[in-house]
DNA sequence: TCTGGGGTCCTAGGACCC
DNA sequence: TCTGGGGTCCTAGGACCC
């Protein structure tokens, strides 16, 4: 583009200027939970990590109440609920299933989106030129709340960065918090200015902690002042990364816009221990049922993995306790998806790693090194047939695999498993699952726990 | 007693190659 | 006294995101 054309030196060049929007679920997992449960709408409500370890998701009342973000939820729990607060373990299934449907419902105002996470998504709305954006946005905010049950706020901006600070402003600043938009593209540059200055640095997307405690030192303390330095001097004494996203608060677009979501270079799957465990058949178990689960998305992003590697861990908080925090990476002689195959390398690493006398907390396994699926790797060895019978290992491990997967998602994860994750003995939990003692039902997700409609007689 | 579970990108330094 | 230059790959660590 030319230094000196109209859009690039018209500070509010809003002729050919690109324009994002940033669309997000307010407290999304409380949310999620109030739209079936009517009564919790006005109440603090706070949704829990797994384990019913940290607050990770916090009702408007409940952030009044002064819950910060991820605070060990034992920590409040007597405050909280004292004060009338609620709140529930995480409910992954219900938020998946009303994120899907938000997400399509956000879908139809743009035939560009990206959806960046269970709660937000971009949406692309460069040349809408005839449409008014910020009554755009409204008829949006009020489809997805009445289609979907919920809040969501709007944030329109030059670039991502920037539509990321609008949504910010949509939820916080009183000049745009009645109606949950905020449209920078509207406004003259030095108005703009004026509300990234109510900005604090630390809350610009791709600013966290450290780097935020650092600008501040060298005196640079809101979006505005941000935007203001020159971009070259924060590459020199930050990096190319918080280069663009100053770049991107003065209007350059530098952040991709995906679309579809690139394949993953890793998978992990990985929990906290409902209690500690000690013995080796309870890591046993849980190692196994880990690595089925990475395997599962392995599988569905239809890739195979070279390595992987397993890892345990005692509690880090208990200081008094001795600490033990292995991990070991095995390579596979072939590049597999077959759930058996992980399962075998990961226990025979869990089988060096594991040392009597622990109380271990975690256990993880990672999955690394990918190709496609369609180009497996066959193994010298073990890529003939059995001349006896008409088994050929490679097709036929595929097609039990997508069997198993078929069978799981059709009938319910858990439905058909390795034996090597352990049985449940009388429908009691082994101690190394979760706890979640506050769960809700899933309403969208069973046939058994649909909500119920009664009718209500008048007088 | 109880403290989440995923991911990505960038950089620097060392090993190694021609 | 003089002691190449350019490249790739891998790993660890540090930052960030939700």
């Amino acid at each position: 583009m030319n230094p000196g054309s109209e859009s690039d030196s018209n500070a509010s060049g809003r002729r050919s200027q690109s324009a994002f929007a940033l669309i997000d679920g307010n407290s999304f997992y409380v949310s999620c939970e109030r739209v079936f449960n009517p009564k919790l709408e006005g109440r603090p409500v706070v949704v829990l990590s797994n384990n019913d370890g940290c607050c990770v998701a916090r009702s408007e009342e409940a952030k009044a109440l002064g819950v910060p973000m991820a605070a060990p939820y034992f920590q409040i729990q007597k405050d909280f609920e004292r004060a009338g607060g609620i709140a529930y373990s995480s409910n992954y299934g219900l938020y998946a299933d009303l994120s899907q449907r938000m997400m399509s419902v956000i879908g139809q105002f743009s035939d560009r989106q990206e959806i960046y996470s269970i709660d937000e998504s971009f949406i692309e709305w460069t040349g809408f030129r005839r449409f008014d954006l910020t009554t755009l946005a409204r008829d949006l905010r009020q489809r997805v709340k009445r289609w979907v049950g919920i809040p969501v706020g709007v944030g329109i901006g030059s670039t991502k960065t920037l539509a990321k600070a609008a949504n910010r402003l949509a939820k916080n600043h009183p000049d745009f918090k009645a109606h949950g938009v905020c449209n920078l593209l509207d406004l003259p540059e030095s108005l703009q200015d004026s509300y990234l200055a109510r900005l604090a640095v630390g809350d610009v997307w791709g600013v966290g902690a450290r780097w935020a405690q650092k600008l501040q030192n060298l005196g640079i303390r809101s979006a505005r002042d941000l935007k203001q330095v020159d971009p070259g001097w924060i590459r020199q004494h930050f990096s190319v990364v918080l280069e663009r996203t100053a770049l991107e608060l003065r209007g350059t677009p530098c952040i991709e816009f995906e679309e579809a979501p690139p394949p993953k270079q890793q998978i992990i799957s990985s929990r906290s221990f409902g209690q500690p465990v000690t013995t080796l058949e309870e890591l046993t178990q849980a190692v196994s049922a880990y690595t089925a689960r990475a395997a599962e998305k392995l599988r569905a992003q239809a890739s195979c993995t070279g390595a992987l590697t397993v890892f345990l861990q005692t509690n880090p908080f208990n200081v008094k306790e001795p600490q033990y925090h292995p991990s070991m990476t095995l390579r596979l002689a072939s590049p597999s998806a077959d759930t058996r195959i992980l399962i075998r390398a990961a226990l025979s690493g869990l089988k060096h790693l594991y040392k009597p006398g622990y109380r271990y907390q975690k256990a993880g396994v990672m999955l690394l090194d990918f190709s496609a699926a369609t180009v497996e790797q066959g193994d010298l060895f073990s890529a003939f047939s059995d001349p006896t019978t008409s088994i050929n290992p490679r097709t036929d491990r595929a097609q039990l695999m997508a069997t198993l997967d078929q069978l799981n998602q059709k009938l319910g994860r858990g439905t058909l498993w390795i034996a090597a994750e352990g049985v449940k003995q009388n429908d009691v939990k082994q101690n190394w699952q979760m706890r979640r003692g506050h769960l809700s039902p899933a309403y969208t997700s069973r046939w058994d726990q649909l909500p119920v409609v009664r009718a209500i007689e008048y007088a």
